[in-house]
DNA sequence: AGCTTAATGCAAATATTTTGCGTTAAGAAT
DNA sequence: ATTCTTAACGCAAAATATTTGCATTAAGCT
């Protein structure tokens, strides 16, 4: 059985990754992915060109990298103060960010990278979220949601139509979809 | 008014075309897609590498069109003698060809060309067997489905578990979503 | 059959990627 | 705090990919 060797994350290894991801932002925000080069990366971030090949392997890679670093959460979805509402104030929030340009862009470098478990990792954030909103409805005794039930007849629809549609989903689309776990009858009858 | 140049279609423009194509398909089979590159193709196909950058432009641009040539159908669903069943049937040969390898490859040349239209253009494929269907409905006196309600609810979900999930949709998950379309009410009575 | 010109081949120039080897410094051990 | 091991990085050269100018081929119209 191999050892495995010690990575060195510190220093100046750190220092290296966060100025290469900053250099992609700043491309990337300024030109389309097949104007960006390795090269061109290298120089914003001050480091060799083989530097980068080395660490992250060609330039996909490096896009998946950074896509993965910008789709990760950094802070849970807003507490609104019941379930119903903390989902629907999500997903729209979710849609905008994932139909976007640079939302569809960052999809677009995690799929195009050929590195198994991305993808799912990626799917597996917004997993995350659901499930802790329904961890706060369990504190609040509300019933929770199925989760497999959001992600495939809500979250699914938005992404294919961010991906594959030239029509955004818009918030009311949005609503529509979540109201087929929550029916809508209720605010009918508050609405008289 | 700019006048559009002709476009020469025939003879070695042609030939060049189905061999350029035929090399990507050869190559695509027998390595992965960061293995493949345009002296490679160019190779195989016959022709000079210029040709191939002049007339694509990128290798991703390539690699789009050939997976949109796969992608596009050539033959209508089979008819089964009833819409639900045809339905049915449909999905099922669908999202075992989308959730393949192969499938997957396709679907991933698509979104990575920076070319707008492409993934509406694959998607609209999927939409017109939808309508093949229905119109095969209407012919025979039933009830068409929502396509829209079969796009957002079969079909989303089954490419979106293809792309993001690491379990490939099976024909049970496949037929747990058509029976949102179509009840299994009547199929409990007949298991009587 | 002749003509115009789009597409292609060829070769050179430019850019990117890969690789060998020396240098720097991360991090463990003392 | 110092020393040691060695992972990561820089540099430069080599290899490969991409771009471009110009000549040739042949598609398609008259």
């Amino acid at each position: 059985m191999t050892v495995k060797e010690r990575v060195r994350i510190g220093g100046r290894s750190a220092r290296i990754q966060s100025a290469v991801h900053d250099a992609v932002r700043k491309l990337g925000a300024l030109s389309t992915r097949n104007q960006i080069t390795v090269p061109q990366i290298a120089a914003e971030a001050g480091v060799t060109p083989s530097t980068i090949y080395r660490r992250w392997g060609d330039l996909s890679a490096l896009l998946a990298d950074v896509a993965v670093a910008r789709l990760r959460p950094i802070a849970d979805p807003d507490d609104t103060g019941a379930v119903e509402s903390d989902l629907r104030a999500f997903i729209e929030q979710y849609a905008e960010e994932m139909s976007s340009p640079v939302g569809q862009a960052l999809m677009r470098d995690v799929l195009s990278a050929l590195k198994e478990g991305l993808p799912s990792a990626c799917a597996g954030f917004t997993c995350d979220h659901l499930t802790t909103l329904n961890a706060r409805a369990k504190a609040r005794g509300e019933t929770p949601f199925d989760i497999d039930e959001v992600i495939d007849h809500v979250v699914a629809p938005i992404i294919y139509r961010a991906l594959f549609s030239e029509q955004i989903p818009t918030p009311d689309y949005c609503n529509r979809l979540i109201d087929r776990i929550y029916p809508p009858a209720r605010k009918r009858r508050t609405a008289v």
